[in-house]
DNA sequence: CTTGCATTGAGGTGCGCACCTCAATATGAC
DNA sequence: GTCATATTGAGGTGCGCACCTCAATGCAAG
């Protein structure tokens, strides 16, 4: 039979009352008493049941996903995605839900996140741009107690916060490889399209992709960065120049989430070339592509597992309890059409 | 507030004895009265309380894992990850076990899976060659209440248990794709070797991979399979000379999940020849050997996520729960050198 | 020794549900 | 109508723990 809080305080030698205050951290115990429990819960090999916490406790979680209010199918998928984990996660007593705000002022976003009201919420994850603000707010709201959880997008040196996602210069370097290979042994040049540089994310892809192909594909050249802010026209206008001027593009490497707009832009500049292109995440868009072979490789990391890792971590922290680590890892993979595995 | 039990009676207007027989399904329920508690239910949004479930249940579960005895690095990490669960689940009254058997001969595996007590056992996940005795073993266990899950190594047409690993098929597709995009527009021959050709998943990577070879990379030529026998001698003895009458080989395809033997092979034998690789699974031995790029790519599907499935599948049957099907999904991941994320 | 505070113990209540018993009522066959 | 059987209701108990109160004991400073 396992042992019930009971039996510790039987085999420690102390009362129920006091093993209670061991494990749930009260106040008004000896060091002693502590210990003896500590030694206790080793030599029985005490767990406690989760359920029996869950259920006297009877308290009720709240996560939030904080998104931006602008983007395109990926954003989409994502919070589809929080929609599914809300569902699911209904039957454990946890309120999950998500809130998509302006992204372009940072004093903006740390405004609204110093208005979190900590009694209402106990766990945030946060996808926003890197600034000081939104990092000082981020610190902020981890002291009043809010577990904060850094959301495919991370501040930089911010450890006090966890982070759910991939680490982007691998996942530059994963492009960065695919495209060299791909390609195979033709020298040329590969255009990089962003949305924007200003993400730390894309400094980084771009980071990792540049360090490959140097090292590994001297023969190619990676153009500077466009970067399109999102703007079909813009996206078409600095696009189809770049495409004129550099008739030895071979290649086509879109550093951002969505992938639409810039090569949509691509294909109706193309005039016929064939190019390798490498984009990043799984949307529909980005599926059909890779299945209609107009899009080589996607690099992707899976919005599911981002948000159910997040939560899970949110809960773990909320409970003081350490989690698998291996579990929490979120992938850097490459779809291709024949892995896609659509249903 | 949640709507408990109780709300639930009295929304449905009967008792809650009777909602009690309606929720668990026991006997002596008229069908009116099912048909009340059901739309009660939807209408006031009545969940059960999984912790409060658990609790007065206060059932341990017991699911065992039977894995081959003989296998490599994979298979020991597979069991390793076993264990990890184990240790995860030992809170939640889950009792998990790893039991390795000889895989030679399959009346001696339906012996031991019909041995398997339906007292003791609430599920079994089996990672075993595909054969009638098998399957027929498989389907009297879920007969007996069993929850059965055909683990990494499916069973042709058994509907009756649910499979937990990848689409074989595609994964050898996506091996071809990824062989012939990175050998570059050369000819030459592809060397294709495994431990066994008797194995369904080894069988449908070849033939993803051949379809894939025929389609998209006519000038390749994939020859036909080497079966190592997992013996090193032998392994030795039919790969040189394979490399040694095809001299044109350039790359070489290894189908199983243990690729250590064949590869030591391959590479003793080389003779410098630049080849490229692709191989299956990650393990201590093709992660060090995509770190030192002698090999190029590894399919893989990931054990950790592999057994964690497994277990959220039986422990969802064993309480005639749903599940969320997009989470049990094992992805074919592909991994180079730049997304190994070791530690 | 007394006072004050820290520590400990005893005991109770409730979380939401499963599972059980026994009595009461409804429903059908005859 | 009577009987047998099916169905329902009322109520209790326990799962393991969190959280609370109040009394009892320990200990140290004065």
């Amino acid at each position: 039979m396992r042992p019930t809080a009971k039996d510790l305080a039987e085999a420690a030698g102390l009362s129920l009352a006091t093993v209670d205050r061991v494990l749930n951290e009260r106040p008004n115990v000896s060091p002693k008493a502590a210990k003896k429990v500590a030694e206790a819960i080793e030599r029985i090999g005490f767990i406690r049941n989760p359920a029996a916490v869950a259920l006297a406790r009877n308290k009720t979680y709240r996560f939030r996903f904080v998104v931006p209010a602008s983007g395109d199918q990926y954003l989409a998928e994502l919070i589809s995605r929080v929609g599914e984990a809300k569902e699911a996660l209904r039957a454990d007593s946890t309120d999950v839900e998500a809130a998509q705000i302006p992204m372009g002022d940072p004093h903006q976003i740390a405004k609204y996140l110093s208005a979190i009201d900590s009694e209402a919420v106990d766990g945030v994850a946060v996808m926003a741009p890197e600034s000081p603000q939104v990092r000082d707010a981020l610190m902020r709201l981890v002291e009043r107690g809010v577990k904060v959880v850094q959301f495919l997008s991370g501040q930089e040196r911010m450890e006090s916060a966890d982070y759910v996602g991939v680490d982007n210069f691998a996942a530059g370097a994963t492009a960065g490889k695919i495209a060299g290979r791909f390609i195979g042994a033709r020298p040329g040049k590969i255009m990089v399209v962003a949305e924007t540089m200003m993400a730390l994310d894309s400094i980084q892809r771009r980071l990792g992709f540049d360090s490959i192909i140097n090292a590994q594909f001297p023969y190619l050249q990676s153009l500077p960065s466009l970067e399109t802010y999102a703007d079909e026209k813009r996206a078409g206008l600095i696009i189809g120049r770049t495409l004129h001027h550099n008739p030895d593009t071979i290649a086509v490497y879109v550093l951002s989430s969505e992938a639409r707009v810039p090569l949509t832009a691509v294909w109706s500049a193309q005039e016929g070339r064939a190019l390798t292109v490498v984009a990043h995440e799984r949307t529909p868009f980005s599926e059909q592509a890779l299945i209609d072979e107009r899009i080589d490789a996607v690099i992707a990391q899976d919005p599911g597992h981002a948000v159910r890792s997040a939560l899970r971590i949110m809960r773990a922290r909320s409970d003081h309890r350490e989690l698998l680590a291996s579990q929490e890892r979120i992938r850097i993979e490459v779809l291709l059409k024949e892995n896609l595995q659509v249903e």
